[in-house]
DNA sequence: TACGATGCGGACCGGCGGTCCGGTTAACGT
DNA sequence: ACGTTAACCGGACCGCCGGTCCGCATCGTA
C-alpha cells in the first residue's frame, strides 16, 4: 500500500469517468461500442487521463463492476442469514445464487461487458474463485456431494453457469423473461440439484 | 440454392484455407491470436481469397465447426439409441449432454473461438435454439418438468451452460480435469437434475 | 510567489478485420 | 487447339480501436 494521495484533480477525472462509463454501458446496446475514446470524451477528459486512470479497458469495467459486487460479497462473508456465514448450506445455496442472479439482472450492461472484454475467460476472474469455493463448500457439506469424487465441485461450477451474464442477457433482454419469474426457475432448478424434489 | 458450380481452384482455397485454420486454431494458445492474415498466408493465399470464401471471420469458424458438430446433429436427429428420438427422455437427455461434452472437449479450440467471436453471444447461433429446442422437449416428458411454468426451458439452459467452452476450457485445458472424470461428474450432475438421487 | 511533482490531453502508433480492383486463370463453345 | 469471358486471386489499402508518449498545465507546498 505505498499510493500516495492522489491529487484532487485526479480523483475528480476518476469519478468522472466512472459515471461517463457507467451511463455508456447502459445506454449503448452492445458493451463493445462503447470505446475508450467515448468514455473520454463523454467524461470531458483527454484519452490519457482515462488510462492513466484505470489501466486498461479491463481495469474500467472491473472498477464499475466491482462497486456493484463489493456490497454483495460483504453480505455473503460477513452478514446475516440467508447469505451469511452462519447459515445452512440447504439454505445458502439458493439465497447465494439467487444473489447473484439478482445482481446480474441488475447490472446486465456491466457483467456482460466484463465477459466480453475478450482477453481473458471468465474463469480467470479472481471473483470467480471465490464464488466457486464459497459455493463448494457449501455443497459438500451437502449429503451426497460429500464424496472426494468432485461432484460438490463439478456442481458449483455447474450452477455458477447457470447464472452467467450473457444467459442471464439472453433470457431478460432478448426473450422478454421477467424478473421474478426467471428467480422462481433458478430456484426450482437449484433445488433439484440439491436434491429437494418439487411436485408440479 | 441458385449457388454455381465453384471453380476448381475456388474449391481447392477453401479446402486449404479451412486445413490451416484448423492447424492454427489447434496450436496457438488462444484463438484471438490467430488473425486472419495468419490463415491467408498458412494457407499460401491472399487475404482476399480468404474473405471471398467464408465472408468473415464468424463465417470461417463457423464452417468449421460445422463439420465436427453435423456428425453430432445427425446422430441425434436420425439415429438410434441413445442419442436418437426413440429414446426415452431419461436416458436420451445425459446422452445428449455427454455427447456435446465430448464434442467440446475434443474441439476445444474451434469451440473457443467460435465462442469468443465477440460480436455474437453464443445464444445467437441457431445450433443453440436447436439443442435447446431438443433438451427442453425431453425435458418435458419427465415427471416434474411437464407444467407450463417453464421449468423444463431453464433447465434445458441452464444444462447446456454446464457444458459451455469455455468452462469445459478451464476444467480440462487449465486445471487438468480428466476427460472421463469430467463426463462422470456432468453424468452425475445431470442425474441430480433429473430426480435420480445418487448415493455416494 | 516560486518551484518541484503530479497529472493532463490529444497526436500518434501498431495491428486488426475487412475492402477493392488490376491482373490472372479456369471453363467452355467453336 | 484456341479465343472469349466471367470468375477468381492477391496484397496494397482503409478505418478503427486499444494503448502509448511527452510537452505543457495544474496542484500542493514552503
Amino acid at each position: 500500500m505505498a499510493d500516495r494521495k492522489p491529487r484532487k484533480d485526479a480523483a475528480r477525472n476518476r469519478a468522472s469517468l466512472l459515471a461517463a462509463a457507467e451511463e455508456l454501458f447502459a445506454s449503448r446496446a452492445r458493451p463493445e461500442d462503447v470505446t475508450m475514446s467515448d468514455v473520454a470524451a463523454a467524461a470531458g477528459v483527454g484519452k490519457g487521463t482515462l488510462f492513466r486512470a484505470f489501466g486498461d479497458r479491463t481495469g474500467l469495467i472491473r472498477a464499475l463492476y466491482a462497486a456493484r459486487l463489493e456490497p454483495v460479497e460483504e453480505a455473503v462473508t460477513t452478514g446475516p442469514p440467508p447469505l451469511g456465514p452462519d447459515t445452512p448450506p440447504l439454505e445458502r445455496v439458493p439465497a447465494v445464487l439467487d444473489a447473484l442472479l439478482c445482481l446480474k439482472i441488475d447490472n446486465r450492461h456491466l457483467a456482460l461487458a466484463l465477459e466480453a472484454t475478450g482477453s481473458d475467460s471468465p474463469y480467470d476472474a479472481d471473483h470467480y474463485d471465490r464464488w466457486h469455493a464459497l459455493l463448494r463448500g457449501a455443497l459438500e457439506q451437502v449429503p451426497g456431494f460429500g464424496g472426494g469424487d468432485g461432484s460438490g465441485d463439478f456442481a458449483a461450477h455447474a450452477l455458477l453457469a447457470a447464472v452467467r451474464a450473457d444467459l442471464v442477457e439472453h433470457l431478460v433482454g432478448v426473450r422478454g423473461v421477467e424478473r421474478e419469474r426467471l428467480r422462481s426457475q433458478l430456484a426450482d432448478f437449484t433445488a433439484r440439484v440439491l436434491g429437494q424434489r418439487s411436485e408440479a
